[in-house]
RNA sequence: GUCCCCUUCGUCUAGAGGCCUAGGACACCGGAUUUUCAUUCCGGCAACACGGGUUCGACUCCCGUAGGGGACGCCA
């Protein structure tokens, strides 16, 4: 039987971190074994939903390259709705739902009881055995699941392997609401039922869900999907990833400038693994990964390893990519780009991208080609004015190098130092870099100044020197 | 409170009873390379939560304790 994942966000306006990563391993587990990776929107609850809110996270999605198949459609559980009381009417037809009276007071005051008594479920299923006959005027009722009441269930996960629950801690839970709308434990199942999905890899929180979704599955004689519960994403400091930790969504770490790839591989890594394998591509990923490599604790997120992640990717990355990306990078700082510049910072691109660790740093190193220094940092202030008496010597090699190309120019720089600076490169360099760059770090300098060419590197010296 | 889950270096993890003197990666510290900063390369620091069992032998199995997390809605 071939596999049948899916993806289903409900749309908060925004993508978590923590369901990406539930969306690649879903994805990842599809393409792994030759399946089919399905996205339905859980948009039932009407006040939240908005069509904005369900863009950002297909945004999400499709920045991360995680493609749904079933030709791009997206499963509405809202639209199946009909579908949804149909299922629990049929129940309610085979005696094995109810229809419950009960006032949200009623409810309150039992679970009110419930605590006091140290119990875990809460409604005391008065209903159950009931008829109709008996309900009070005016109240709209719910519909409940006959839950069994002795014995326990097992849930058999893949990843937290058998779980035992006792049935007395589950009760009667509802079905439809008194407005006649279903509930979301009902409409996962009969969504999961009917679009044919095999497997629900899905995180830990939805654990308990299992054992009342499998009372669903068991009164409508349904085959139950293969379960596999993701262990949870914590902050640095190991409790639940939330605002103050940092970014929360993935359109903040694009915004950082991190790559698809990188974060791919590293929320991969963040809860499986294969042996010491560190650096795994996303075909690598496809090739292996299978769900006895998920971990069943819960992981923290780490920055830094992100960081070093996307390093790594960076310097695989095309420069005709990269000058994609850093030109939106500048589109946003509203820097404009010329034709020069762009050829120069594309021309320094194998330098530059060797130091960086986001897309955004890349931008910042590379911005001196964009735009010749307006001011001069202290440490630049201070090369420049510590060797103010050579700066001079300095022009006139730039303006009569015959060769204006990095080696015959650090040759020159290199001989210069030895006459005239005691041979102390330092003291020659970096009020040169400082004049180009505006800074005392910088990429090799007499690449960058062969990239500009000597015109430039002339009228930047000059503006140093001013 | 009740139920469920988890626990190896600071962090992500390898480890399926002897292969473990517990391995890798990130971070950190040192060194080499280098015109700066990086990169790269080499080296170092650093962990089986605790207590009982089981076993000839336990990081690995069982029980308990502690700590952490999650769930207990007519939200999803």
């Amino acid at each position: 039987m071939s596999v049948v994942t899916r993806f289903p966000p409900s749309p908060t306006g925004f993508m978590h971190i923590g369901n990406a990563r539930t969306a690649l391993f879903n994805w990842l587990y599809a393409r792994h074994t030759g399946g089919t990776f399905l996205m339905r929107i859980e948009d039932t609850d009407r006040e939240r939903y908005s069509k904005e809110a369900v863009e950002v996270i297909l945004d999400g999605l499709r920045w991360l390259e995680l493609d749904w198949d079933n030709k791009g459609e997206i499963y509405s559980q809202y639209e199946n709705r009909q579908r949804h009381i149909d299922v629990a009417n049929e129940l309610l037809a085979a005696g094995k739902a109810y229809y419950c009276y009960c006032t949200p007071e009623e409810l309150e005051r039992m679970r009110e009881t419930a605590r006091a008594e140290g119990r875990s479920a809460v409604y005391d299923r008065r209903w159950r055995d009931r008829g109709p006959s008996e309900a009070p005027e005016g109240v709209k009722p719910v519909v409940r699941i006959k839950a069994p009441v002795d014995g326990f269930t097992v849930v058999h996960d893949k990843v937290q392997g058998d779980v035992k629950v006792e049935n007395k801690q589950l009760d009667d839970f509802i079905l439809l609401r008194s407005d006649g709308t279903p509930t979301y434990m009902l409409s996962v199942v009969v969504d999961d039922h009917d679009m044919g999905v095999t497997h629900v890899l899905r995180g830990d929180d939805h654990l308990n869900n299992t054992f009342r979704q499998n009372v669903i599955y068991d009164a409508l004689e349904w085959e139950k999907p293969t379960y596999a519960h993701l262990p949870l994403i914590h902050g640095p400091d190991g409790s639940k990833f939330s605002k103050r930790h940092g970014a929360q969504s993935v359109a903040e770490y694009r915004e950082m400038g991190f790559l698809p790839e990188a974060m791919r591989n590293y929320l991969l890594r963040l809860g499986w693994s294969h042996g010491d394998e560190e650096i795994i591509p996303t075909d690598r990923a496809v090739e292996l990964f299978e769900l006895d490599g998920i971990n069943k604790a819960a992981a923290k997120f780490d920055f830094a390893k992100l960081e070093s992640l996307n390093a790594h990717y960076i310097k695989l990355a095309s420069n005709e990519r990269l000058m994609g990306l850093l030109d939106t990078e500048y589109q946003k700082r509203g820097l404009k780009l010329t034709p020069v510049t762009l050829k120069w910072i594309f021309l320094g691109l194998d330098d530059l991208k060797d130091r960086a660790k986001t897309i955004v740093q890349l931008a910042d190193e590379a911005s001196f080609y964009a735009i010749a220094p307006r001011s001069f940092n202290d440490k630049a202030q201070k090369a420049l004015a510590d060797s103010a008496e050579i700066l001079p010597g300095i022009r006139t090699l730039i303006e009569s190098a015959p060769d204006f190309s990095a080696e015959p120019l650090e040759q020159a720089f290199r001989d210069f130092a030895a006459r005239q600076a005691d041979g102390k490169l330092g003291k020659v360099i970096m009020p040169f870099r400082a004049a180009l760059t505006g800074a005392t770090t910088s990429p090799p300098i007499f690449k960058a100044a062969e990239i500009m060419g000597r015109e430039e590197t002339l009228a930047r010296m000059d503006a140093a020197m001013a």
